[in-house]
DNA sequence: GCGACAG
DNA sequence: ATCTTGTCGC
């Protein structure tokens, strides 16, 4: 697919942070998504080996699940890893994967944060901004905020809050196990992410998707 | 200065 | 993220 927008991924640490503290005020992050509408999802998720990034965007059908389509890409591991600015380590790669892209979702779910983050341009929203769709972020740990702990059972979710504003929730998808971190990327809003990430997790811990997209990006490909 | 810190 | 065996629980 076609991108919105991109530009030079040759950045300092210093000069990424100048970028992303322009980017947050291009975020929409109080859009609700229109889940009945919903016919498509992807999965994003880039592994690292050997100083060599490979990304993986799996397409499926919602619900169902059914395979559509996966991209891939690969490129040197150049950025180092940051807390904070991921998307300058995965974003090139990520960019990749996306041209080859021939279907174009209808929202992408990242491994990751989104509207969740110190400036609130997690890699979820920075992508966003770049695709032009809707994108939704699940991490696996809170990058920054606190939260209650949130009840044991399937679907029970706290919100996370950062400088005494909601950027996320920390939601149960499955009972008794830790919870996931979820906030919206870009043109979407928190309760309908949480409905989304709910609606692709019926079985394990982590979106469908992304486990798809963890598995594709593994060393394999 | 000290602790926190997506993948 | 990646390195790695066994092990506790449903």
């Amino acid at each position: 697919m076609k991108l919105e927008r991109r530009h030079s991924w040759s950045l300092s640490p210093k000069e990424a942070i100048a970028l992303q503290n322009d980017l947050r005020h291009e975020v929409i992050a109080d859009r609700p998504l229109d889940l009945s509408a919903i016919r498509t999802v992807a999965g994003v998720d880039v592994s690292v080996k050997n100083e060599v990034s490979q990304a993986a965007v799996v397409v499926m059908t919602f619900p169902g699940f059914e395979p559509v389509e996966t991209a891939l890409a690969q490129r040197p591991t150049t950025f180092p890893y940051v807390p904070g600015l991921l998307s300058f380590r995965e974003g090139e790669v990520l960019v990749e994967a996306f041209e080859k892209l021939r279907h174009t979702p209808d929202v992408f779910i990242f491994d990751g944060s989104g509207y969740l983050h110190p400036r609130r341009v997690g890699i979820a929203s920075h992508m966003g901004l770049w695709l032009g769709v809707p994108t939704i972020a699940n991490a696996k740990n809170r990058l920054c905020g606190t939260n209650q702990e949130s009840g044991p059972e399937r679907g029970a979710w706290t919100p996370v809050i950062d400088r005494g504003e909601v950027v996320g929730a920390a939601l149960r998808t499955r009972p008794g196990c830790k919870p996931v971190f979820v906030s919206p990327g870009h043109l979407a809003d928190l309760d309908t992410t949480i409905e989304l990430i709910m609606a692709t997790s019926p079985k394990y811990r982590l979106p469908e998707p992304i486990r798809r997209a963890h598995k594709a990006a593994g060393v394999f490909g």
